[in-house]
DNA sequence: GCCGTTTTCGGCCCGACTGTTTTCAGTCG
């Protein structure tokens, strides 16, 4: 019996959920959702140790969780999870991802009114059905409905971060068919856009019904919405679409670029194929106009590009934001590599919210080849996050010197992710904030102020000479939450007079600041950090996607900051704030 | 539920904000 780890996670999730719904012990509740995180970012094979009973001794798995977790890897199922599932309808699920909507609502909601959907809830508001219940009354109502609107603005979607493992899965599963020769990924997965609604596979083969065939066929696939010769487009369990194009290998780097766009990119590489007298689609240059040359061969995408006399352009960069006029100037960026990272900053330890003490994180960040970590736990404000009051961040900081003389050629740095209070002071002191060798400063509560009170409140948090960066700008959650109104530009421009740095934060929810504003940025001289604000150590893996959004961004090398070697980095944070403006 | 341990049960999770209230419950981080 096989049941993946992500399975086994999202059962205690859920577990935690309908516990939730009877109004059970918080903390048995917030034992289940611990549960789930540790199944989930567990360094190794917790399943094969679930099997064979041998998970003692795992931080925040007991004996209950041992027991459950032994049933699940074993039969694929848990008794006492089909019996509390048997008490709440399944759809009552959907109204969690109602802003606003928690357990003791919902409850109410389905008790009093039998509301049990999302489509029940939104009759039952425009009906004013809702109303009868104590406490509701019209501001819930028009707040229930706006979270509709935005939840439904969202559907179909999904995060980068959350499908790249299954389409590595099914690319890889393409390429091993022997009738293979070729095969990508496209669309905008490739072009690294943040969320997506579906997958573009390619593959350049002489058998096109056989991969055609073998691809709906996947384990993967729950459900085949379109199977013709050479084209095929099914739905995974996880409700996401993917199609598969097959093409010969001599139309493969045609149909790359072309299934790659943007579309507002494609447009402009065929005008320019047009001035040339060659029509461009997605299996071949033709030569249409016989008076001008004839284009030249293409085995691989970037012929196509040459043929139109353009450098080579990035995936990331095809959005039709000034990529064509660069290439055409040879004023394209060498865009930084995943390869370039020397180090990371803004992450967490068990002495906040993290998962793996300073050790276990300082040992990950060797295991991938850095040369240092930066550790910013929260501040005390964040009380859900277990913040640090300055007694126990200087306490760290000790620590943390300690450990690092164990080590010529690796340190940890020590810093603090600092709540930006409501005013736009900060959490700590300036005295305690100069002990630190860095720090990064973010909004973590009062997300509803006015665009110019939270653009005011950043800006005086980045005017102090202690703040080094701002963690995830805009609190956003792709697909779960709008960013706060703040005036970006005004940050940016901020950002460059004040030498603050702007964190682009790479964990797969957030990807923050976003990356259309960072060529802008780049220009006005701002530097950035690409941090994985991991809380676990297998979270310093998703410094890939920070790269890749960098990447969209336009940023080299040259524009982040843990792309420096260590030395660099400790003198660069040496200088004063005005030093460090480029 | 888990943890730590004075091995048997008490502590764990605090404050801001919102909306519906009239003194507070629920949600969120």
């Amino acid at each position: 019996m096989s049941i993946s780890r992500d399975a086994i996670a999202d059962i205690l999730e859920e577990i935690a959920t309908l516990l939730e719904l009877k109004g059970e012990n918080p903390f048995k509740i917030k034992a289940y959702k611990n549960g789930a995180d540790v199944v989930r970012d567990y360094d190794g094979d917790i399943i094969h140790l679930a099997a064979n009973n041998e998970l003692k001794g795992i931080k925040g798995i007991g004996s209950a969780l041992q027991d459950k977790l032994h049933e699940l890897a074993t039969t694929g199922e848990l008794e006492f999870y089909q019996n509390l599932r048997g008490e709440f309808p399944a759809t009552i699920f959907e109204l969690f991802e109602i802003q606003g909507l928690g357990p003791k609502k919902i409850k109410a909601l389905y008790q009093k009114l039998d509301i049990t959907s999302i489509a029940s809830l939104k009759e039952a508001c425009e009906t004013d059905r809702i109303k009868e219940l104590s406490g509701f009354g019209p501001k819930s109502v028009s707040n229930i409905l706006k979270a509709i609107e935005t939840k439904e603005k969202f559907a179909g979607r999904y995060r980068l971060g959350d499908i790249t493992a299954l389409a590595e899965t099914i690319l890889a599963a393409i390429k091993e068919h022997p009738s293979t020769s070729r095969a990508a990924i496209a669309g905008s997965y490739r072009r690294a856009k943040e969320t997506l609604h579906d997958l573009d596979f390619l593959v350049a083969t002489k058998q096109q019904a056989d991969i055609i065939d073998y691809f709906t066929q996947l384990d993967e696939v729950e459900e085949i919405i379109a199977k013709g010769e050479t084209k095929a487009a099914v739905r995974l369990v996880n409700g996401l679409q993917c199609d598969l194009r097959a093409v010969s290998n001599e139309q493969f780097p045609f149909a790359l670029q072309y299934f790659s766009g943007s579309k507002e990119h494609n447009v402009s590489i065929r005008q320019l194929a047009n001035k040339r007298g060659w029509s461009l689609n997605e299996y071949a240059f033709t030569h249409k106009d016989t008076s001008q040359p004839a284009p030249p061969n293409v085995v691989d995408e970037r012929d196509i590009y040459r043929a139109l006399e353009l450098e080579f352009i990035e995936p990331e960069l095809r959005e039709n934001r000034g990529e064509i006029e660069a290439a055409d100037a040879g004023e394209l960026p060498r865009l930084v590599e995943l390869e370039n990272l020397r180090g990371t900053f803004h992450n967490h330890t068990t002495a906040s919210d993290g998962r793996n003490s300073l050790e276990e994180m300082a040992q990950a960040a060797q295991d991938l080849g850095l040369q240092y970590l930066g550790i910013a736990d929260h501040s005390k404000s964040s009380f859900q996050a277990n913040g640090l009051y300055a007694d126990r961040l200087l306490k760290q900081i000790e620590e943390i010197r300690q450990l690092n003389e164990q080590w010529d050629d690796f340190k940890i740095i020590a810093g603090s992710e600092v709540d930006i209070l409501k005013d736009g002071s900060l959490d700590f002191d300036d005295d305690t904030l100069s002990q630190l060798d860095y720090c990064v400063a973010s909004v973590h509560n009062s997300f509803t102020l006015a665009e110019k009170d939270m653009t005011a409140r950043i800006i005086r948090a980045m005017e102090n000479e202690h703040v080094t960066m701002i963690g995830h700008l805009t609190g956003r959650l792709l697909l779960r939450r709008d960013p706060y109104a703040v005036n970006v530009d005004k940050i940016i421009d901020c950002a460059a007079r004040t030498g603050t740095i702007i964190e682009l934060n790479c964990s797969p929810r957030r990807l923050d600041m976003d990356w259309r504003w960072w060529h802008k940025a780049r220009d006005l001289g701002v530097m950035t950090s690409i941090n994985p604000d991991a809380h676990g150590v297998e979270q310093l893996q998703n410094l890939h996607f920070g790269v890749r959004l960098a990447r969209k961004g336009w940023l080299r090398r040259e524009d982040v900051l843990n792309c420096m070697n260590l030395d660099e980095v400790l003198s660069f944070l040496s200088k004063s704030k005005s030093e460090r403006i480029r």
